[in-house]
DNA sequence: GTTTAGGATTCG
C-alpha cells in the first residue's frame, strides 16, 4: 500500500498574479502589520511578501478569530498561503484572504529548522514545501537586507525606533489612554528608564521580582489601540513589541542636577507594523532572551543611580564598568556621521542637555542632527571677516561697485603718472560717453613686459564690465585712480584686486594705504599673490567667510551654534561660491544632505560637531553662545 | 451578509 499526496497544490509566482483568482502563494515577508483589531468586526494583519520573481505582494487578512491569522514574527519569515484572493487596488494586484484561508509561518533563517508555525489542524506539508522554504531563504540570504539583528536594551539609543523582544513584568493601567508595561531583556539601557508614575496598588506582577531588577527593567508606555492589548498580556510572558520609541529626556531632579531618562513609547495606531505579539515558546528569539534573562548581570542592579550631566560629565562612562556597553561605544559603531572631526578625537561625546547647563567657556563634542540653518539662502551666508578686528562685513553689492567706479571716472587721469619704472600705460578716451578716459597701466617685471595672463594690470577711469573683462585676459587687476604723488587705490568698498572672478576686499578699519609705488618692491612671483599684494600697499585683506547659525539637536535637547568658516566645513571656499555656480550647487547639496528638506529630522544624518562655548554681553545681559569649529564635511559625501 | 484596510512612525 503506498501514500499518495492527496492534493498537489500549485504556487504561482508574484509575478504571474491576476485580478479576480483565487492562488496559493510562497513569500518572504518584506512588511507586517501585527493582527490587531480594525474598526470592524474583525482582526486584521497587512502582509507584504516578495518572492524570486523580485515582485511583492501586499495581503490584507482578516478574521474574527485571532490565531488564523498569519503568525508572523519578524520581517524575513517565510509563510505559504491558501487560497488567497487576488483583486486590483490602484492598478496593482492585492491579496485579500476568502474562504477557506490558511497559511503557514516559518523561519526565515538559513539552516534553522522548518518547522511551520499554524493553528491549522490538518494542513499539508510535503518535501516539496521543504524546499520551497529553503530555497526562499537562500533567495532572501541575499535580496532582502537581513532582518535586523535583535535590537537588546543594551543598544538602544536616544530617537530610535525599534523592535523589542522582552518579558513582561508588571503591568498597570494609567488613564483611559495609555498603559503600563515593565519589561527587561537582561542587558541595561545606556540611560535609565523613566519610571512611570501610578497607584501602587494597580501595579500587577512580582513586587520583590520588580524591585530586585529595578535597574534591568524599563518603563513603555502604550497608548490608544495598544491599550486593550496591553491589558489581557499575561506577565511573564514573553512579547515582541513592534516600533517601540525612544527619547532621551532630560529632568530636573530636587537637587536641581539635570537627570537623562530613556522614555519608551509605543504610540497609537498600527503605522510601520506598530504593534505587540505575544511570542510563543519554542521560537529562537525567544530561547535567546531566556539566555540573555539568565545570563543577566544581577550585579547590575546597583542602588538606582541618576546620571547626572551637570555635576559629573564623567559619569555616563561610569555605565560601562557596570558590564553593560556605553551609549558612545554603541554609537560608534553605528552609521557614520555626516560630518567628521579634523581634532580633538578624544573628546568624549556630551548631550546638549548637559551642555547647556555649563559655564563657558569651555568645549565640546556632540553628535546631534541639524534641524535647521540661518539663513536659508546661500548667498546671505557670505560674509567678509577681518582677522584683525574680527568685525564683520557684508559683501558689496555689484550696484555699489559700479556706483564707486563710476565716481572714480571722473577724477581725471594725471599723465605725469603714466609710464614709469614700474608699468607701461595705454590711455583712451570714449567717444560716446562723455569723453571718459580709460588708462591701463600694464605692471612690468624686471623692466619687462611678461605674458597677458601672467600680467598684473592697473586700471582708471575703467567700468565694472571693463574690469571683469579685462581680468579675464589678464592674471591681475587693480582699479586706481591718480593722486597728487602716485596712483592709489580707489575706496576700499571696492575690491583692491581683482582676478578672474575673485574680488579681494581689504579692511577700512585695518589698512592703512600705501602708493602704488610700493609694488615695486614685490618679487616677480608675489606680484601675483593677493597677500603679498595687500601687505605692499598696506592692506589687511579681509577673509570670505560663511556666517550661518546652526539648530543642533541630539534628542537632550536643542542647541544654536554659529558657524564661521572659509573653506574648512563644507570643503568650498567661501571666496570663490559667489561667482561660480557649479560651487553653489554643490553647496546646496551638501546642505540638503545635512538638513534634507521634506523629511522628519529623526531620519536626517548625524553630525558629529566640536563646538566651543563663550559669554557675551549684551548691555547688562551676559549670555553664552556657542560655535562650531574643527569640524568638517565627511569626504565621501563631497 | 458586510466591513475592516489598502504599509509609510508620535507629538502623550
Amino acid at each position: 500500500m503506498s501514500l499518495v499526496p492527496v492534493t498537489s497544490y500549485i504556487y504561482t509566482p508574484l509575478n504571474q498574479l491576476k485580478g479576480g483568482t483565487v492562488v496559493n502563494v510562497y513569500g518572504v515577508v518584506k512588511f507586517f502589520k501585527p493582527p490587531y483589531l480594525s474598526k470592524g468586526t474583525d482582526y486584521c494583519s497587512v502582509v507584504t511578501i516578495v518572492d524570486q520573481t523580485n515582485v511583492k505582494l501586499t495581503c490584507l487578512l482578516f478574521s474574527g478569530n485571532y490565531e488564523s491569522l498569519p503568525i508572523i514574527y519578524k520581517i524575513g519569515d517565510i509563510v505559504r498561503f491558501h487560497r488567497l484572493k487576488i483583486q486590483v487596488y490602484k492598478n496593482e494586484p492585492q491579496g485579500i484572504n476568502c474562504a477557506g484561508f490558511a497559511s503557514l509561518t516559518f523561519e526565515g533563517t538559513l539552516g534553522a529548522p522548518v518547522i511551520p508555525r499554524t493553528s491549522s489542524k490538518g494542513f499539508n506539508f510535503t518535501p516539496a514545501d521543504h524546499k520551497m522554504v529553503e530555497a526562499l531563504r537562500v533567495w532572501a540570504s541575499t535580496h532582502i537586507s537581513p532582518s535586523s539583528a535583535l535590537v537588546q536594551l543594551c543598544d538602544v539609543q536616544p530617537m530610535q525606533y525599534f523592535d523589542l523582544t522582552c518579558q513582561l513584568l508588571g503591568k498597570a493601567e494609567v488613564d483611559g489612554t495609555s498603559f503600563l508595561l515593565k519589561v527587561w531583556d537582561g542587558t541595561r539601557t545606556p540611560f535609565p528608564s523613566w519610571r512611570v508614575l501610578i497607584q501602587d496598588q494597580v501595579l500587577e506582577g512580582d513586587p520583590s521580582q520588580i524591585q530586585r531588577l529595578q535597574n534591568l527593567t524599563i518603563d513603555i508606555l502604550v497608548y490608544d489601540n495598544h491599550v486593550q492589548v496591553a491589558k489581557y498580556l499575561k506577565v511573564g510572558s514573553f512579547l515582541r513589541l513592534y516600533s517601540l520609541h525612544t527619547k532621551l529626556q532630560s529632568v530636573n531632579s530636587e537637587n536641581q542636577a539635570s537627570v537623562l531618562s530613556l522614555e519608551f513609547h509605543l504610540h497609537g495606531g498600527t503605522s510601520y507594523g506598530r504593534g505587540i505579539r505575544v511570542l510563543s515558546e519554542g521560537n529562537s528569539d525567544v530561547d535567546q532572551l531566556k539566555k540573555a534573562l539568565e545570563s543577566a548581570d544581577l550585579t547590575a542592579s546597583l542602588p538606582p543611580e541618576a546620571i547626572c550631566q551637570s555635576e559629573h560629565e564623567d559619569n555616563l562612562l561610569s555605565l560601562s564598568s557596570s558590564g553593560s556597553v556605553s551609549l558612545y561605544e554603541v554609537e560608534r559603531c553605528q552609521q557614520l556621521s555626516a560630518t567628521i572631526l579634523t581634532d580633538h578625537q578624544y573628546l568624549e561625546k556630551t548631550p546638549i542637555c548637559a551642555i547647556l547647563k555649563q559655564k563657558a567657556p569651555q568645549r565640546h563634542r556632540i553628535r546631534a542632527k541639524l534641524r535647521s540653518y540661518k539663513p536659508r539662502r546661500l548667498f546671505q551666508s557670505v560674509k567678509l571677516h577681518c582677522p584683525k578686528c574680527h568685525s564683520l562685513q557684508e559683501v558689496p553689492y555689484e550696484d555699489s561697485l559700479h556706483r564707486i567706479l563710476q565716481d572714480a571716472a571722473t577724477n581725471i587721469p594725471d599723465s605725469k603718472l603714466q609710464n614709469t619704472s614700474l608699468y607701461d600705460s595705454k590711455a583712451w578716451t570714449t567717444e560716446d560717453q562723455g569723453g571718459r578716459t580709460v588708462v591701463i597701466h600694464f605692471v612690468k617685471n624686471n623692466g619687462i613686459l611678461p605674458l597677458s595672463s601672467e600680467c598684473l594690470i592697473l586700471i582708471e577711469g575703467g567700468t565694472l564690465e571693463e574690469i571683469t573683462k579685462l581680468s579675464s585676459t589678464f592674471h591681475s587687476v587693480i582699479p586706481v585712480k591718480s593722486s597728487q604723488e602716485d596712483l592709489e587705490v580707489l575706496d576700499l568698498s571696492m575690491p583692491f584686486l581683482i582676478q578672474e572672478k575673485a574680488h579681494h576686499y581689504g579692511c577700512k578699519q585695518c589698512s592703512h594705504l600705501k602708493p602704488i609705488q610700493s609694488l615695486s618692491s614685490l618679487a616677480e612671483s608675489a606680484q601675483r599673490s593677493p597677500s603679498s599684494v595687500a601687505e605692499v600697499l598696506g592692506i589687511v585683506p579681509l577673509q570670505y567667510v560663511f556666517v550661518m547659525t546652526f539648530t543642533l539637536d541630539d534628542g537632550t535637547g536643542v542647541l544654536e551654534a554659529y558657524l564661521m568658516d572659509s573653506d574648512k566645513f563644507f570643503q568650498i571656499p567661501a571666496s570663490k561660491i559667489l561667482a561660480d555656480d557649479n560651487l553653489q550647487t554643490h553647496m546646496d547639496m551638501i546642505i540638503n544632505m545635512l538638513c534634507p528638506p521634506g523629511i522628519k529630522v529623526d531620519t536626517y544624518p548625524w553630525l558629529e560637531c566640536f563646538i566651543k562655548s563663550y559669554n557675551i554681553t549684551n548691555g547688562t545681559e551676559q549670555q553664552i553662545c556657542y560655535q562650531i569649529f574643527d569640524t568638517t564635511v565627511a569626504e565621501d559625501l563631497i
